[in-house]
DNA sequence: TAACCATAATTTTTT
DNA sequence: ATTATGGTTA
């Protein structure tokens, strides 16, 4: 089925010589249950791993038992990832256990790129051909744009990026246009979004291209609509290895099913706790119904964790505990000695970056590796503070996440110009291109183009070039569309002959492209210069333009090379998967974190994804875990006050030490707080009471050892003191009141300094009594 | 076509 | 505040 990776596979692979009831030497260095995981080859398996507890362990090992044992060839097993990184990783390790056997795993990889692969084999019934382009956002939205134009709605009322969000969200769900909601439809332009994504499709199908979503979307209509090519993929696919099965979607599910089915062989690892990404789709709801699709399926859990220390666990499990809707673990560990996760309260974000600059200093000098050290924050913006910080002291650190080296103008000019060569009938690339470098061919020439293509159901780039032959343009516009599609023909064919490499050097050349980044004498132009030397020295691995083209749009990543120890910033969710010796977690205050739209819009279950994914940032500590939140934060040019986070209220009393500064003052609050029960119950959704909520698993982690006094305030300080919240004797519940950035509002509630405060425009909010003047 | 001003958006991110 | 986008003007 797939020439270039034969089931032959002559590489020697070492064998165990099991026999049955004899645990190999090589799986004794896992414990029971990741053992357990890895023998129970047939029927369905849901490995519920809790974070640092092995279960890439678990995964890999089976796959190498598996391929050991013959039980299936490497080309026969299907394992499935989210991320090019899970994957490379994975078939690191695999290659680890079974060496170059690994090479002859073509379905290890990510849903898109395993599914980008088989469409390759089946364009034709996805109406596409077999060198379809694969599109970015970007294009996306530029496409989704263009027909928004053309059917005149209002882009202002209907923005692109809503419908692009809609359309997402249905692939997705496994929906093609035909099969909508009719709420579905109504979501968009008063009942234009069947039509629109219709549209869409047809236009992608035209262009001979397909967006990420299509890549699932289309696998799955194939297999529904072709029984004898489903089966083709259930015969090959003798076990199903399914990795973070809590964060797929709905087409991802039902296309794992589909194949699936017939053997039932599928083993899948995921962690419902650690699901952060429903808000593209992912549906824990696959997780916690494994059971019931897969009757019989074993159930395994991992809860050793090999990666921190109790009193982190503890600290994560206890605020994890207050989540409703879990499968539940209990997490321990053998490591019996660490320090307790430490909660700092600052003045302001400028106070917060420079503590948290003196804490690393100190680690420096302590002789800590500081590439063991992460910022892990809950927004991008927040970032900022510690770049300048950081800059002025001269710490090293390295921001992950941002700007991606083919999200740049010049690199996407130049995959413009390759997508145009490999595959002529992608109009979104000719467009970006037709005129970069400037040719003197305007909006003019532009538009003569699309209504020719348009009316002889052509591609732009075909129709420039009948154009080029009429009168329609100005005889030096024709001039100029001729020489360009000219050197498109010949590029073409050069294509064939030389590397993709050497392709690009040429075309850069011969484009003038080139010529003008030398002519541009602007402060990037010299770094543009590089990036697309850089994209040539990329290039160079690749054996054809496709294979080229397909892993630009599909690996997306590329790892920052490390010149020198740094400190890593990142955000939370781009922390999942990875640990760090020291851990700072910024920003912890009502609004920031958990993040206001969360607490505005989506109810229980998105302040229970924010809880999730706290849950995640503590779990990435493997020896300290310390936690900060400002009293005051600058967030788009407002200053803002803000009060801890109720997440620092609820990790267990016992796991934490509480700190505040001379300056801050902000967490002695807690200490207010947590002593009167809480008014704002209701608020904070259902949290019923702790000592039900508290899982043995935080009280099994304590039990292994530490002293677990509890004590509230590590140490009151004069400033705690001086600091004291006295509430306020002339607000009361029902008082009229004006707070300088909300607005005017009635008290709902009062709790020490803490008001619950009803605005008339900006909705409820806790806000410091401080902060507030009577109205009456 | 470039420069200018106004307006809006600004969680999280892969593929 | 900051940045990106889009429309208008010289």
């Amino acid at each position: 089925m797939f020439p270039n990776c034969s089931q032959v596979n002559t590489a020697p692979l070492p064998t165990s010589g099991l026999t049955a009831g004899q645990v190999p030497e090589w799986l004794a260095r896992l414990n029971d249950p990741q053992r357990e995981a890895v023998l129970t080859t047939e029927g369905p398996v849901l490995m519920l791993a809790g974070a640092g507890t092995g279960k890439t362990a678990a995964l890999t090992h089976r796959m190498a038992h598996l391929i050991r044992e013959r039980m299936a060839w490497p080309s026969e097993i299907l394992c499935v990832t989210f991320t090019n990184k899970a994957a490379r990783e994975m078939r690191h390790r695999v290659g680890q256990l079974i060496g170059d056997a690994v090479e002859g795993m073509p379905f290890l990889g990510t849903f898109h790129s395993i599914c980008a692969k088989m469409l390759r084999r089946h364009a034709e019934l996805a109406g596409l051909q077999s060198n379809y382009t694969i599109i970015d956002t970007d294009d996306q939205l530029r496409l989704i744009k263009q027909l928004i134009r053309d059917q005149d709605l209002d882009e202002k009322r209907w923005p692109p990026k809503q419908l692009a969000g809609l359309i997402d969200g249905w692939k997705n769900r496994g929906l093609n246009p035909g099969e909508l909601e009719p709420i579905d439809n109504e979501a968009y332009a008063n009942g234009k979004g069947q039509q629109m994504y219709a549209l869409y499709q047809a236009r992608l199908k035209a262009l001979n291209a397909c967006d990420f979503g299509d890549l699932l979307l289309h696998m799955l209509n194939i297999f529904r609509q072709h029984r004898d090519i489903l089966e083709q993929y259930q015969t090959r696919f003798k076990y199903v290895l399914v990795d973070e099965y809590q964060d797929t979607n709905a087409v991802q599910y039902l296309w794992l099913r589909l194949i699936a089915q017939n053997r039932k062989n599928i083993c899948v690892v995921g962690d419902d706790d650690q699901s952060i990404y429903s808000w593209r789709g992912a549906e824990v709801a696959n997780i916690l119904r494994f059971e019931k699709d897969f009757p019989g399926a074993k159930v395994i859990r991992l809860e050793q964790n090999y990666r921190s220390t109790p009193q982190i666990l503890a600290a994560a499990s206890g605020l994890i505990a207050a989540n409703s809707q879990r499968l539940g673990k209990t997490l321990w560990t053998q490591i019996n000695a660490g320090e307790k996760v430490r909660v700092i309260g600052v003045w302001d974000a400028p106070e917060e970056a420079r503590r948290v600059g003196e804490e690393i200093e100190r680690l420096e000098s302590e002789g800590a590796d500081l590439e063991q050290v992460a910022i892990l924050v809950r927004a991008q913006y927040q970032t900022r503070e510690f770049e300048d910080r950081f800059i002025q002291i001269g710490l090293n650190y390295r921001i992950i996440g941002g700007f991606r080296f083919y999200e740049r103008a010049e690199i996407r000019d130049a995959l413009a110009y390759l997508r145009v060569i490999a595959q002529p009938a992608d109009d979104l690339a000719f467009e970006r291109i037709y005129n970069q470098p400037k040719r003197g061919l305007g909006a003019k020439a532009l538009e003569k183009m699309y209504q020719h293509a348009r009316r002889r159901q052509m591609p732009l780039a075909a129709a420039a070039l009948e154009l080029a032959d009429s009168d329609e343009l100005a005889a030096r516009a024709r001039r100029t569309i001729a020489d360009l599609m000219g050197d498109f023909l010949r590029w073409r064919e050069l294509s064939e002959q030389v590397t993709p490499s050497e392709l690009l050097r040429t075309v850069l050349e011969e484009s003038g492209y080139d010529d003008m980044l030398k002519a541009d004498r602007s402060a990037e132009s010299a770094g543009r210069s590089e990036n697309l030397t850089e994209l040539a020295r990329a290039m160079e691995e690749y054996e054809t333009l496709g294979d080229f083209l397909e892993h630009v749009s599909l690996v997306m990543d590329n790892e920052a090379a490390s010149d020198g120890e740094k400190i890593t910033i990142m955000t939370m969710h781009g922390a999942k998967g990875l640990e760090f010796n020291h851990v700072f977690l910024p920003g912890w205050e009502e609004g920031v974190f958990p993040s206001q739209r969360s607490l505005d819009e989506g109810g229980l279950a998105s302040l229970e994804e924010e809880r999730r994914l706290a849950y995640v940032a503590i779990t990435r500590a493997r020896r300290r875990c310390t936690i900060l939140h400002a009293a005051n934060r600058r967030i788009y040019g407002q200053w803002t006050s803000s009060i801890p986070s109720r997440f620092v209220e609820e990790l267990p009393e016992d796991t934490v030490e509480v700190e505040t500064t001379l300056t801050g003052g902000a967490s002695m609050w807690r200490a207010n707080w947590s002593e009167s029960e809480d008014p704002f119950a209701h608020v904070s959704t259902s949290r019923p009471e702790r000592s039900q909520q508290r899982g043995p698993g935080w009280q099994r982690a304590l039990a292994t050892g530490y002293d677990n006094k509890p004590k509230r305030l590590a140490e009151p300080g004069r400033s705690a003191a001086s600091f004291a919240a006295k509430p306020r004797s002339d607000v009361a519940i029902g008082a009229r009141v004006f707070h300088d950035k909300f607005g005017y509002g009635t008290v709902m509630g009062q709790d020490g300094n803490k008001l619950e405060i009803e605005f008339e425009k900006s909705g409820t909010k806790r806000v410091i009594d401080s902060f507030v003047q009577t109205a009456d």
